[in-house]
DNA sequence: CGAGAACTGGAATCGTGTTCTAGTCTGTCG
DNA sequence: CGACAGACTAGAACACGATTCCAGTTCTCG
């Protein structure tokens, strides 16, 4: 951690290229990184562990070559998570389909991620790194990830105003990550991250009186 | 980092002394090398930046000493906040003793942590980092200060009975604390948080039809 | 084909937590 | 009083992984 955690100033020579601009081939050599990046973490080994020599030669490239992609280590993981999200919104689409309420629809999802999280708790320690990370490019990334996030559910949320839907999300949300997050800790169990997810989506769609402060404090 | 960052097997060599054994002056050194510590977040530096060198040299004692005391900087550091509760949860038991309606009294427990925060973000980041901490010690100590949150919240509710004041706790405390880092990353307003918590109370609060899951999935 | 961009292998650098060394100081016990 | 233990000191030395550099080498594209 050489820069990354000695430096808070957020990087200003981010000289990275934008991959979307990237012609094909160079393209294909970074998205060979980040899977190089990818299936390290998802065969188990902690993000912690994980030397950028490895992925670079599990990728095949120098290490400089590497560094022209990303910024730092946590840069490179911002983007595999993003990836990730990627296949993992795919199979969300899937299965719910069919006429289901909302609420319901919002369960299954969660539901769904916890389990996702749940064989690979590496992925969420990555991820809870990542989200204070000082790199700007990271930052950047994991910004997009945690909206692709966000999207998902809302899409969930069909019959619902979406002034309502957005707090139903990142409340329910909000809970879900904490929660899971105290069982990455081994204070709790993952039957109760479940029991939790339903007890607040329970109580976010149960009638009731609704939502009455708009001034804050 | 060179030890915490590398190491995943959690220090099994925790040769500290339990402070509570120490007799009266080395138990203050010890006391003065956290006071330093926080000194030193406090003034705003960022946990990254401060070096545990710096914190040896404010509390003036010599880099080894304070190895005597903590395994690492994280343990060094739970301690800090540990100590930080201290002083935060008294505050916290003045001026709401007055009658209020538990509602009321939570609320307000959670706009005074808010605030806590807001002026110490270094404390949000290091309190982050703390919570995944690989050293042993630093997890014990963290636990501790988690609970000693819990306690002070659980201790606003003194007319709800205490499986159902449990569940509120947690709940309001986990929402505070995710949005509180988001506003942390910048994600959101100060004024946002404190609206979200009074959303938050008052959803938990308001009358409803009550938790009705028992299994998970 | 030739220029320049991109890449390679690997050495070198860096920052910082952590450990080690050699002696010094303090107080206690016989 | 003198010796021993325990805790301390200044600071050097070490570990180690991210990051940067370097000197060629190999593509890619006009």
């Amino acid at each position: 951690m050489a820069r990354s955690s000695a430096t808070a100033e957020s990087r200003n020579d981010g000289e990275v290229p934008d991959p979307e601009l990237l012609p094909a081939h160079l393209r294909r050599r970074r998205d060979r990184i980040v899977e190089a990046a990818l299936d390290l973490l998802e065969d188990g080994a902690e993000y912690d562990r994980i030397q950028i020599r490895d992925v670079a030669q599990r990728a095949g490239v120098a290490l400089g070559t590497l560094y022209r992609y990303f910024t730092s280590k946590e840069h490179l993981y911002a983007a595999v998570l993003l990836e990730w999200a990627k296949t993992f919104a795919f199979a969300s689409e899937r299965d719910d389909a069919r006429a289901e309420s909302d609420e319901a629809r919002v369960r299954r999802r969660l539901h769904r991620a916890v389990r996702a999280f749940e064989r690979r708790p590496q992925f969420l320690r990555a991820e809870i790194l990542l989200e204070s990370s000082n790199d700007d490019n990271a930052r950047r990334l994991f910004a997009r990830f945690a909206d692709r996030h966000q999207d998902a559910m809302t899409a969930a949320l069909v019959d619902t105003e979406p002034e309502e839907a957005a707090a139903i999300v990142e409340t329910t949300s909000m809970v879900m990550a904490a929660k899971l997050r105290s069982w990455a800790l081994g204070r709790t169990t993952i039957a109760d991250v479940h029991a939790t997810v339903d007890r607040t989506v329970d109580l976010v769609f149960s009638p009731r009186a609704r939502f009455r402060h708009d001034a804050a404090s």
